[in-house]
DNA sequence: TTATGTGAACTAGTTCACAGCA
DNA sequence: TGCTGTGAACTAGTTCACATAA
């Protein structure tokens, strides 16, 4: 079943559910059914059994399905049964913030690379210790460091020549705050975090009801 | 037409053509045909006629839509046209960095109130002057400053309770950043900032291509 | 009996293709 | 002629409903 096209949401419903199913780890439960925890996620109980029916046959019928057994295979589906190297670019308040996140770090998200273009910043160290580099070492601190995933930052403008230069130095995913859309080439992922966006939608939604 | 049902993914993308929009008209372009736009915004020309259609007719035949009007009316439309009163509850890193961070302000959302349960930060002000207050004082200093939009960037394991308190006080709109599924009652509008969504989807991405 | 796994039916959203108008 | 506005065609995604298996 592999082969199949697998939907975006998918994929964004997998995360959720591994975090129910920690949720429910926690609390000592030991089989779910999809009922259960799709009511926990929000979501329909038959969309939750699609979702996994792509990768495979995860449940037992009758019974449900064991929460640590699935938390562990769609951990492994997702490819968060490994680390992950990331590099930060734009350390201001947001960039800091988000190194010194907790959540990350606990995912096996590892910040290994800071840069910003501010001469006084390049060249110094975040209170987390890590390095800050100027964007004309993106190249080789990135390879040295082995730089999966970068973080862009930065303020808008500059955030399609950071993308470029992290292309260059052989990213192929990319996580972009900054509120502008980014054009990559063919092979690397780009997903938006945008919450000025989100707010629009607040206010539509408080302008219309 | 305006009583059709209108898919959130069009909202979404109204976002975006406002920010395309200024960007042109920083580049004194006057007047942009859908082509033109679509290719900035990346995604299909007939896709923003539909959405712009959902609202009225914007464009002239022939011509194109004229920028700065197209701006205007589709900021009217989501709400922009005013400014909105934001609280912050929860700040700590990022909570800090939100409230700092400019894109907000510049685009008409302020913030008016800040809460924290931690008692050391609570009677005390951030950098900006914003007093933080104990969530025990969410409904009266939400009533008083006005709050239209509450931000959430407590640890999961708080979100839940703060955004009841917040519903409580009456705020209608909730911007989630806390990596948890908040349960809200009819009529509230609840949108996810989901970083960790998002890396897991990169991390996806990575793992099998 | 209970809850999964899945084809079929349905719903939503996108793109096409062209009529209509400046 | 050129580009909008929009019904129709298409594509994707979700939910239903039931056969299947513990």
């Amino acid at each position: 079943m592999k082969f199949l096209k697998i939907p975006a949401a998918t994929i964004t419903r997998l995360s959720l559910y591994t975090r129910a199913l920690e949720g429910l780890i926690k609390d000592q439960v030991t089989v779910v059914s999809s009922k259960k925890l799709a009511e926990l996620c929000g979501v329909n109980p038959a969309q939750i059994r699609k979702d996994l029916a792509y990768f495979g046959q995860f449940g037992v019928r009758g019974v449900g399905y064991y929460v640590k057994e699935l938390l562990f295979d769609i951990k492994k589906i997702l490819g968060l049964h490994r680390e992950w190297n990331l590099a930060i670019v734009g350390v201001g308040n947001l960039g800091c913030a988000l190194v010194a996140h907790e959540n990350f770090t606990k995912q096996g998200y590892r910040f290994v690379a800071a840069f910003d273009a501010d001469p006084m910043k390049a060249g110094r160290k975040l209170v987390t210790g890590l390095m800050i580099y100027p964007p004309s070492d993106m190249q080789s601190v990135c390879r040295d460091k082995q730089v999966e995933m970068g973080v862009i930052c930065t303020p808008p403008e500059f955030a399609q020549d950071i993308a470029n230069r992290l292309v260059d130095a052989g990213v192929k995913a990319i996580l972009n705050f900054a509120p502008t859309q980014i054009q990559a080439p063919e092979g690397i992922k780009v997903e938006n975090v945008d919450f000025s966006v989100k707010l629009d939608n607040l206010a539509y939604y408080l302008t219309t009801s």
